[in-house]
DNA sequence: GTCTATACGAGGATAGAC
DNA sequence: GTCTATCCTCGTATAGAC
């Protein structure tokens, strides 16, 4: 049976499409990084996972590390951009720390996998590749919104360091947990839509109740 | 300067005490795994900060699987054994809360490196190595709790299983993030007595206020 | 029980053909 | 740009003396 020519119909590997190649290597990368942190993270796994040869991830990024570099910065991307042009500032707090919330969630909930990833740096490399800007000014706008609501009276007294750390366990622990506890019958995968939103909308809750003076 | 005979001050090494050796490699791999997971985590780096030879691992726990599997144990022990003690079914759902929550929180003040060995363990490992009983049963009781406490009306609606996985992320949060924020001047190391007793009442502050109902 | 020395496999990285 | 084949370091695990 013979072929059109001019047509690689066969053989669908070589296509030569430079960035086309970096994503499934990217994609496949913040899989394995996500799950496994950088030194645990096999090379070899992210490779097997494209289809491309693992001498790719060379010719693009260099070595391990300036791939894990690259998924640092990109997984991140989006959660810094997206917080950065929030205009909390003529906000009460309590609205600021909704909105905050919610933008928050809606962007680890697009990327569920960002949790782990800032888990693993945090823990294993103690954010040694982390940049002084990244997480340490999220934390900070959510400090500053709890002290104002503190000083408003509309929270009540509560510690703003401490709380802006819990608050941030309250909604993104669920993501760490999730792939432990996914095994679970029908559509009730932590991930699915449903649950998503359902877990955006409780740990919004369960946390402008918790701060809420009374 | 002569030494009281039979008296071995210098080369205190060779003790042969198969306990103690074996303590302090438990000691050590405990604070390895819990940095690195079991993956990440080196044999050589658990050996080096003992003193004692790398060999002695593999004398007494078989294989680095085996010393893992022994650091898990005795990890989660203490945990396990204070929340089945705990005797909650004649309480009122908002007492028995703030019981498990201060036990809980008690637990991992203790040994804070738990939050983080059960975090490796979850995300990387799947929880391969847990026996059904263990974590999934400290999650049952508190998703009982507040349950109960939904129906008896004293908290608000919630969902009981979500709550449970964001009130358990407002108290091991805290621990995960530790390493990574500790560079903090004085004595505001987040893992100091005096912030744990504090990030103790925060945690239960911020959870008892946010489930009650108003 | 403890140590030193070493075997062996896994995994990161490179060379060179196509 | 992509692949295959290969190199070599690092890390687990064992052998054997003390």
């Amino acid at each position: 049976m013979a072929r059109p020519k001019n047509k690689k119909v066969e053989n669908v590997k070589p296509v030569r499409d430079a960035e086309a190649t970096q994503a499934v290597i990217l994609m496949s990368a913040e899989e394995e990084f996500a799950q496994h942190g950088f030194t645990a993270a096999r090379t070899e796994t992210i490779a097997a996972k494209t289809g491309v040869a693992k001498s790719m991830i060379y010719y693009y990024f260099k070595d391990k590390e300036g791939l894990y570099r690259e998924v640092l910065k990109r997984s991140h991307a989006d959660l810094i951009q997206t917080l950065q042009k929030l205009e909390l500032e003529h906000l009460s707090p309590d609205t600021a720390l909704e909105i905050f919330l919610r933008a928050l969630l809606d962007c680890v909930s697009r990327n569920p996998k960002l949790p782990t990833i800032m888990f693993h740096e945090a823990v294993q490399n103690q954010g040694k590749y982390y940049q002084h800007s990244d997480s340490v000014s999220i934390d900070t706008t959510l400090i500053k919104i709890l002290e104002q609501g503190v000083t408003a009276g509309v929270f009540r007294q509560l510690d703003p360091f401490q709380s802006a750390i819990n608050v941030m366990g309250t909604c993104l622990f669920y993501f760490i947990g999730a792939g432990n506890i996914q095994q679970f019958p029908q559509d009730k995968r932590l991930l699915s839509k449903a649950m998503l939103e359902q877990h955006t909308h409780e740990a919004i809750s369960l946390i402008l109740a918790g701060v809420r003076q009374v």
